[in-house]
RNA sequence: GGGAUUGUCGGCUAGCUUGGUUUAGGCUUCGAGGUUUGGGACCUUGCGACCCAGGUUCAAAUCCUGGCAGUCCCA
């Protein structure tokens, strides 16, 4: 045996987050590297949890009158350059099949906006059509030449993707947030991840979109991390796929579109914003077992405590309890589960039982309470309500400490040095930005927050002319 | 596109400088048996590797050339 404990990671996520981050994904059995490069494969423990955000997300869209569906993986090129900003901006990336047989080429999807609206020319004829609203659960291929990462860069990942079509922009606008607001809702409720709305700058905006709006995360490590986005599509693709319809006025009108994407990269951010030394931390409402079962298993009590162990584990069923009889010792199987993040650990042992008790092990703080079996359905359910709450308090707290207002670009360059989040005034032109990314060590516009102040005294952090917005920079995933 | 660097059991690695007692060693994982079990237990035992192709040599994991694969810089 080894004398140092083989306890939790092997790496710090103080000392070196870049390891941290891949030695966790692994060990907690989130995820693995495939044979194929920049490929992962996600394994049960996080996919659980993809399964979960799909459950809540397909029952508040349901809410919203969003039907799914589902369109072909492959685009023929035709389709794909007929939006032309489309066709120029996800050029890079897109994969292609050599079509033999036919003459055309075909594209893996890198998104569906084209194949989807080819289908929507067909359907829309009239106002009565309108609007129309659609989801899609899917993969899509990215095809990456920089470093990929587990969870945040894959050449493939797995999303979602809403493609709504309405009469007039007031309506696409109107949605476009409400779409927005609700992947704010789902990061915060679900995943404890606090989030910042905001809309992208001209040069951040998805390819071919009016405008877009997002969500953005900070991590650990000072990047910033894009968590979904919902894009104003204007008409633009209405009028290169042909989408018109008749409206009451018995004229022909083109209408406006919006699309809204929320993918597998949120995994990512969860485990690095809520992970530590020992592992994952899930938060309760993400997590589909919520409560571990040790029991500690000595010769004579053995079996009654293994009876009491079953008891505990129906009476807190929903709560999908694992109850851990592994032929392992306990400090082994205390290890394990936290470093996979179960928010709740009960030790059930000799003294224990002595006591008519159970030992109350939280994965956050990972501090040790002693609850009498007559309260423990009620212990547990403040307990992970706290777990929860805790979380999303201390991620709130990093993100406001790690917020910083700047006004010049000193400030700036030392604050992204400094891995901040930086929030500057901002006059909005793209050459700004460009020298801004050139000078503070590839810092990007983040988006311009929804949330903006009255009136803007101070000038751009760049140019020093009259700033219109104030805007987050930081270097991102 | 240019440069640097690395390929050894499932994982981490020792050995390479100076070729030879190495049956390629260790830790870990995995399998079996036993003793254990309140923070990664112990003993016994088993399975398991030199990226590929040439070359140099009496002798190559080790030196040389090429290929393939990875990683990191620079443009």
């Amino acid at each position: 045996m080894s004398k140092q404990s083989k306890q939790g990671l092997t790496v710090k996520k103080d000392e070196n987050f870049s390891e941290w981050y891949p030695e966790l994904i692994q060990k907690a059995e989130f995820a693995d590297y495939s044979s194929v490069k920049g490929c992962m494969i996600i394994r049960p423990n996080a996919y659980s949890i993809w399964e979960k955000i799909q459950n809540y997300f397909n029952q508040r869209i349901e809410k919203l009158n969003v039907k799914n569906a589902y369109f072909p993986l492959f685009i023929p090129e035709s389709f794909f350059k007929k939006e032309s900003e489309h066709a120029q901006g996800f050029k890079p990336e897109v994969a292609w099949i050599e079509n033999k047989e036919e003459s055309e080429r075909l594209a893996i999807r890198p998104t569906s906006e084209t194949i989807i609206y080819d289908s929507y020319s067909k359907w829309i004829r009239s106002h009565r059509d309108l609007p129309l609203r659609l989801n899609q659960w899917g993969n899509v291929v990215r095809w990456e030449t920089k470093a990929t990462r587990l969870f945040l860069r894959t050449r493939e990942f797995l999303w979602q993707e809403g493609h709504c079509i309405y009469e007039t922009k007031e309506e696409c606008d109107k949605e476009t947030l409400i779409y927005l607001k609700e992947y704010k809702k789902l990061c915060e409720d679900l995943l404890a991840i606090p989030v910042i709305m905001g809309k992208k700058t001209e040069k951040e905006k998805f390819a071919g979109a009016l405008y877009t709006t997002s969500i953005e995360s900070f991590m650990p490590d000072g990047k910033a991390l894009q968590m979904a986005t919902s894009h104003n599509l204007g008409q633009g693709f209405a009028k290169a796929f042909n989408i018109k319809y008749l409206g009451k006025d018995e004229k022909e009108h083109y209408p406006w579109q919006n699309s809204w994407g929320l993918s597998t990269r949120t995994i990512g951010a969860l485990a690095m914003i809520h992970g530590d030394d020992q592992g994952i931390v899930l938060p309760p409402n993400i997590a589909y077992n919520k409560i571990v079962i040790v029991p500690i298993l000595f010769d004579k009590d053995k079996e009654k405590i293994l009876k009491k162990a079953n008891e505990i584990k129906i009476k807190l069923k929903k709560y999908n309890p694992i109850l851990d009889i592994r032929d392992y010792s306990p400090g082994w199987k205390f290890n394990e589960w936290e470093l996979k993040g179960i928010p709740i650990r009960i030790e059930l042992g000799p003294k224990d039982m002595q006591k008519k008790q159970v030992t109350l092990v939280r994965r956050d703080t990972r501090k040790k309470e002693f609850v009498k079996f007559s309260n423990l359905s009620k212990d547990i359910d403040k307990m992970l309500k706290d777990i929860q709450k805790n979380l999303f308090n201390n991620a709130s707290k990093f993100l406001e400490l790690n917020t910083i207002y700047v006004k010049n670009m000193d400030d700036l360059k030392r604050a992204i040095k400094n891995k901040k989040l930086v929030k500057a005034p901002f006059c909005l032109n793209t050459k700004c930005e460009d020298k801004i990314k050139d000078e503070a060590d590839g810092a990007k516009s983040i988006n311009i927050p929804l949330d903006q102040p009255k009136s803007i005294k101070d000038n751009c952090v760049y140019c020093n002319t009259k700033a219109k917005v104030i805007c987050l920079f930081a270097k991102s995933y």
